[in-house]
DNA sequence: ACCTGAACACCGTTCAAGT
DNA sequence: ACCTGAACACCGTTCAAGT
């Protein structure tokens, strides 16, 4: 990036790293690129480095993932559980992870397949919202179940937004498609985006759906 | 793949090749090296032939993907709009459609990206699923929406299956996470697996919540 | 028309060599 | 310790040359 200081072979008198500073420019490039694009080159020559440079920070491409991943993760909204009624909380906590992700969509379907082992952030962001379902009255033995169900739904919403607005457009199908032409002319004219209005009808079931099995009366 | 017969240049006497082969083994292929190690270049020496021979039949690696979803939307099941009640047609739909990808799962995360645009089989399973919404009395404007929600639920739990079924497993964490550790525990005790549980839950829920809101009384 | 062979501009990763 | 340079085994894709 630093094109007036041009470095040479050997260690430099400061740093030029870090792996925070790794971690927030793969987000920003993954962005901007796509996931097609994002490759260590590139986002070596964004940091004005050469590609080995980065392997003193990450082991590979896949911890680099997962260092995204934590990253991202950080911007969950736990803090209502323990504080707020169960269903606020849990609003609060499937709208901010769903956001968290849609602020790097390009990321959703490369982290969202990662596992989560040895990422302690992580691990502490769902120990939390365990420990809220287990003070709302959840039976310990349903806990994870109904987690990674609304979890799903969340991913699932994020991946949505990944793909473009015109993804259902039957372009030269249409006569073949009556209906869904129909559909989707009928959801246009209401405004707004198909994912965010899908989103907020989901998880208005879902959490409804999840408080009247777990004996919370709406 | 047939070492008895090698081939020199020039145009053999029969195709070795055709789409339907194609896309058949990459289907086999991603499902058993990974979307890693997924490259053209495996995909031809699957087929005992070399890389430049595919663009004779798929434009590139992405046409080739977008032709592997449709054919695992083939085996969707849409049977039952029009014939069986609502809540049962888009059941046998949802469980059909993670079914389908849970044949592939390490097709989902590559797939579930991919726009539809000029896949006719796949936007045909739309249209019938569309039909079916309006034939049970969905207003026009709702269609989509609902059926948006329903499919990132489905999605996203097909993704929850390419997790490693240790993906919550805190390790040397263990310690800062005691109602992590106990839920774990508990929902072990119940048997069967996370993922399905999960879905069985999620899809209840998503079916009945969507049937009340758009006035089919339970 | 349908395949191979050669070539191109890329990858991710390793490792010795510099400071 | 932290960077570059060179090297390795790969990619996806194009295109001329063969039959």
């Amino acid at each position: 990036m630093d094109l007036s200081e041009i470095r040479r072979a050997g260690r430099p008198r400061k740093s030029v790293l870090d792996r925070e500073k790794i971690l927030g420019a793969a987000l920003e490039l993954l962005n901007s690129v796509g996931p097609e694009k994002f490759s260590m080159a590139a986002l070596a020559g964004e940091l004005g480095v050469k590609p080995p440079a980065l392997y003193h920070y990450v082991k590979n491409k896949q911890a680099l993932l997962v260092g995204m991943r934590e990253v991202v993760s950080d911007s969950i909204d736990i803090s209502g559980f323990g504080v707020l009624p169960w269903s606020e909380a849990v609003g609060l906590w499937a709208r901010s992870y769903r956001d968290a992700f849609a602020a790097h969509p390009n990321a959703i379907a490369l982290l969202a397949t990662e596992p989560i082992a040895g990422a302690a952030r992580t691990l502490a962001m769902y120990e939390c919202v365990v420990q809220g379902f287990l003070a709302a009255g959840w039976e310990p033995n349903r806990v994870m179940s109904d987690i990674v169900a609304l979890e799903s739904f969340i991913l699932g919403s994020a991946l949505d937004m990944v793909a473009p607005d015109d993804m259902f457009d039957p372009g030269a199908d249409a006569p073949q498609t009556p209906g869904l032409v129909e559909a989707l002319a009928a959801q246009a004219s209401l405004g707004g985006s198909r994912a965010d209005t899908a989103f907020g009808v989901g998880l208005d079931i879902m959490i409804d759906g999840l408080a009247l099995t777990n004996g919370l009366g709406a």
